[in-house]
DNA sequence: AGCGATCGTCGAAGCGTTTCAACGATTCGC
DNA sequence: GCGAATCGTTGAAACGCTTCGACGATCGCT
């Protein structure tokens, strides 16, 4: 393994004109620079982790500290965990990953043996103990989601009262008046999730706002608590024209697949929107306009975040990614009565 | 943040005898242990990560390279990933994660920069490129799942042949002679995927060995076809009694929803095996037996080989993760003709 | 022409560990 | 009671890099 001698040997140079001419840290003559890149490219020289841990200030590793819950969907929680991979690669980060119990006390470690230069805290829920953590550490943090009590805290999220509201506007602007919200189960709410109530109070006030009929349902898992859920909406005296769902994969599909069942189109009875789902909602039948969680847009910005402060901690706030509407065709003016 | 000059000062002892008294790698008096392990303690001290790298010889991180391939299954993925960070630390080692294409590149960054001590190389294709890297790098590696060219590599993977062998003389025991095996989609198969071919074979000449019938059939995932398929099994003129099923958990639930639509009760009238599954066979309705996949086994085997080498490379192998039979009760004694 | 500023390069001082050789103090064998 | 072996401890030398201060050479300005 070539070292930083050996290149100086090579390029005929010192040691600190291959570190400067290699980092740009100072001006070196063009001739010099490209030397010394010659014999570093011939050598196959890659400086030493440790050592540059050990000499510089930077050791070019965030930790991503990703519990996983019982709950835990998967596939989204994959989708962060390498879209925080990606973006920190463009900074020229590695990830060290923290998972279950070490989500916690790995983070003390990595941190006071300097491991990491920074870390990014996925999956926040109400009482995180990582929260305080992070706060107490002083190393810079940047977290995903947006913990009960945010403050001294930088913070990225998509802003789901904007994708709330996206989702009621665009519905409005087709004439719709009657809305149906389907959320999360019910124990969801009672657990004090976060984005769940954000839309679900977002939703209740923006309909009471405009003067709507905003119904919001809680969701059961299985799939005849879903029928009967659907059923008594379809039911009720003066039904919905506008549903939105929010809400796990495989209960939206039991209700599209219920909805068809019952001679219900979609679109043409009712306009359908899955708002901040992280699964591909082109596979349903039919395939259902989303508003989605945007896993890259704000892994981008909270490694942007990070790596701009570095090596301080970022400035406390909250940065709120903006929604995207994706149409599918699952959307129409309402319906004549 | 205390350093080793720290403690050393507040114990009343030379760094060398902190050193010592920390690691365990020379005999030290009992009472000055117990000082420096005192003084380390009050004053927080943690080993700075550069400095151990730069002067030992060991960096406590593994590397996991884990592409994501469009066809990826994310909760069987990050089960893996999952289970070697957890073994991992079970031996004080940190995981640095190399996803899409860092999962080659990155490899030979962080082995020749010394970041990692080794690496464990996750869902290997037939074709990869991680593998011919792994062998010019001389890093330490193990790989979980079987390339097509296993010769100089230390392998673990599930034993799929003992696996599908398993599911059969569980059958056979209770006097079923006629099965099926319903694989993934043909593509895969075309396309050289290690343990559906492994699966499928092994099927096919035991069932042949022992003179059963034996019935091999690829599944598309849309459900219309894999319906379909079911039709032409059960109507065929000696239906098999038994059937295994390796493929996707859709395709599954969707076998077992026309299985009930026909009238054909599981495991009166048909007894299922679902074979190498990740997902929870127990929610489907009925709960399937299962030979399941398993990532914790798999991977603490893995990474204590890698660990056992240690600074060497493990020594060449293939190592085989014993098959476990789970009953919830889908499988009976053939059924009177 | 003479002066100071700028440029390109270099030597050397760390960074915080691990580890080796060596040392004084005990203990042991005879 | 003497030399040899053992034990607990120490100072110092790496490990490979970054970065600071310094130095000649070159430049631009009066």
């Amino acid at each position: 393994m070539a070292t930083i001698h050996d290149v100086a040997r090579a390029a005929g140079v010192s040691i600190s004109t291959v570190s400067y001419a290699l980092s740009g840290k100072r001006s070196i003559a063009d001739s010099t620079r490209r030397r010394v890149a010659d014999a570093a490219l011939s050598l196959g020289y890659e400086p030493h982790a440790g050592a540059r841990m050990l000499a510089g200030t930077r050791t070019q590793i965030f930790a991503v500290t990703a519990p996983l819950r019982h709950d835990t969907y998967a596939p989204a929680h994959m989708a962060f965990v390498l879209a925080v991979a990606t973006a920190a690669r463009r900074h020229d980060y590695d990830i060290l990953l923290l998972t279950e119990d070490e989500a916690t006390k790995g983070l003390s470690r990595v941190a006071s043996s300097r491991l990491v230069d920074g870390v990014i805290v996925l999956d926040v829920s109400v009482k995180d103990e990582r929260i305080a953590l992070a706060r107490t550490l002083g190393v810079p943090t940047v977290v995903i989601g947006i913990p009960e009590d945010p403050d001294g805290l930088a913070c990225v999220d998509l802003d789901f009262e904007a994708a709330t509201r996206l989702a009621v506007d665009t519905l409005t602007d087709r004439g719709h008046r009657r809305f149906a919200l389907l959320g999360h189960p019910d124990e969801i709410y009672e657990r004090g999730s976060n984005f769940p109530i954000r839309v679900r109070d977002t939703f209740t006030a923006y309909a009471a706002e405009q003067g709507l009929d905003g119904r919001f349902l809680t969701s059961e898992t299985d799939s005849a608590a879903v029928r009967a859920t659907v059923d008594a909406l379809l039911d009720s005296p003066e039904p919905p024209t506008a549903l939105l769902m929010h809400s796990q994969e495989s209960v939206q599909a039991t209700v599209l697949d219920h909805v068809r069942e019952r001679g219900v189109s979609v679109p043409d009875d009712l306009s359908v929107i899955s708002v901040g789902s992280t699964f591909d909602t082109t596979r349903f039948s039919p395939a259902l306009d989303v508003i989605p969680l945007l896993p890259h847009a704000t892994c981008d910005a909270a490694v942007d975040m990070l790596v701009a402060a570095l090596p301080e901690p970022p400035e406390p706030r909250v940065q709120y990614v903006a929604p995207e509407y994706r149409a599918n065709g699952s959307i129409a003016p309402v319906p004549a009565p």
